[in-house]
DNA sequence: TCGCCTGATAGAGGAAACCTATCAAACAAC
DNA sequence: GTTGTTTGATAGGTTTCCTCTATCAGGCGA
């Protein structure tokens, strides 16, 4: 029964048979079947079938959302059983969007100290993709914005505060300030996230909100893409001031702050609201409570 | 799996391998078997064998409150499709502490008049057994007392308040009164129920409150036996005024208020705090608000 | 010591789960 | 209009595992 419904979970997640029985390590046959005997015993239709995978019929999307209760319960209940017999190990599998990537080593790191056991799988995403994965059962745990967007069905734990900092070679235009409005940074070219992660639509929202309109001449999902291109002082960004300070800028390139207004969002962990949650991701709360201690300002 | 489960939910139910084979519909090897399997997924031993039962490991503690979990979602999402296939529908096994019994058709009447394909099983009980059948599954709502002793995971919906009457014929001692006090009320040889009932724990504090020493004439675990008592004009009870009152108490038997002091306890629905519940279970906490505005003195 | 109760074990029959191979429908490209 | 491709359903055979009956072994009480 549970596998019938992982295969639910995983036709939810890639939208196609074929594809969704891979990720199971079934044959698409065996994953038809399943979806089949699922529908038999609970006598409704979950999938809308044409000649091919239409989505989920309204009965299968209320299905969907036990499965993923019941699939996720299940496999705590196993975990939780692994912890008590040989302490915390296993896979711990994270998602974070690309400013807070350099500040996931202040979690794993502690984290790895206590439990050597665990080991670790961290993705980069962007905002949505972490919540939507974590949805899913995709990722045990999420880094990402916790104050702006909507979260959903989730439970947050603030890390840190992130403020602004225009990184830019000291010999290029505003190099020499102690400090910039975001009017002043708006008439710089700059190195950008592109417009499906959070932090972009946050400086743009900023860099607007002073009456510029931000064209940045380069665009990537790629932090250490843009990282790199500011490293040769040809080009600026925008960055967490924390980002910036993890990557550890050298002379000539400086990292000034950005006021009026001195903008902060807090980023933190997130994590299933489900109670309770799996031995791991309890760890892994209790790490960030700890290290957001550390990290206060 | 799922089935396995349910067998360890038979096991600690019945604590015996055969009783929750036949609980399961199965034979005593094949539920000895299912619960070996789990151990050997699992990788941890989870019952206690000597020559016989002997409980659950811690481990399989854990495992159990996980099983509950997971079998609980499990019918509740059977159970929901089938509502949202053709309307309610189903049984709806409910427990009420026996004070209560009488109250229940004031839920059920209306309950039924809205979803007339739903089927009820009422069971008298204990208000410990009434909590304890809700942890267990074996019940989906019960009717207890949720003002006086701890609910553990349940969540209570008030339905009324009880006060209590002497009840007695009007030639005996005392009948002739207007309202008796808990300490005249002490001096009348009594029927009440058995002391695991809460109801007669209840009374039993109020009487020594006023400094009485209770030995009940009879006790009974049931309302009709001591109803039907009562009725003969020769014994006398204490019971709650809305039981006197459902159960229709004719001349020349009076329902006396007890003063000094006047009690009051509360009596509610009480339903598994587990979100999202059942759609039965979800109907029925409706319907118990409803009735609660009816019953509100 | 003798039943009796309880749970484990063995072996057989049957159900089911899964795989490979193939098919049919839909759709796009030419 | 034809052809090739993609997608999910279907058929048939193998294997796994599930459940049953029958039996056994250890405790426990009489």
């Amino acid at each position: 029964m549970i596998d019938k419904l992982e295969f639910l979970l995983a036709l939810a997640r890639e939208q196609h048979f074929g594809r969704a029985a891979d990720a199971c390590g079934v044959t698409q046959p065996t994953l038809s079947a399943g979806v089949k005997q699922l529908e038999q015993t609970l006598g409704v239709l979950l999938v809308n079938r044409g000649s091919r995978f239409q989505g989920f019929t309204s009965e299968g999307e209320r299905v969907l959302e036990w499965a993923r209760r019941i699939v996720s319960d299940a496999r705590s209940m196993r975990q939780e059983v692994t912890a008590l017999k040989r302490g915390l190990a296993g896979r711990l599998r994270l998602a974070a969007i690309p400013t807070a990537l350099a500040m996931v080593a202040a979690l794993t790191t502690p984290y790895r100290a206590r439990h050597p056991n665990v080991r670790f799988t961290v993705m980069s995403r962007n905002s949505l993709e972490v919540l939507g994965q974590l949805e899913n059962l995709e990722i045990d745990a999420g880094i990402t914005y916790v104050d702006n967007e909507p979260l959903g069905r989730a439970r947050a734990i603030p890390l840190y505060r992130e403020r602004y900092r225009l990184v830019t070679s000291a010999r290029a235009p505003l190099g020499d300030r102690a400090s910039v409005t975001w009017a002043e940074a708006a008439q710089v070219p700059l190195c950008l996230l592109t417009p499906d992660m959070q932090n972009r639509r946050i400086i743009e929202r900023l860099l607007r909100g002073a009456g510029g309109d931000p064209q940045p001449t380069l665009e990537s999902n790629s932090m250490i893409l843009l990282f790199s291109h500011v490293r040769t002082g040809q080009w600026a960004s925008i960055m967490p001031a924390r980002l910036a300070q993890a990557l550890g800028l050298a002379e000539p390139i400086r990292a000034i702050p950005i006021v009026e207004p001195e903008a902060v969002h807090t980023v933190g962990l997130v994590v299933p609201s489900r109670e309770p949650t799996t031995p791991l991701v309890a760890a892994l709360v209790a790490e960030a409570r700890r290290v957001a201690q550390t990290l206060e300002d």
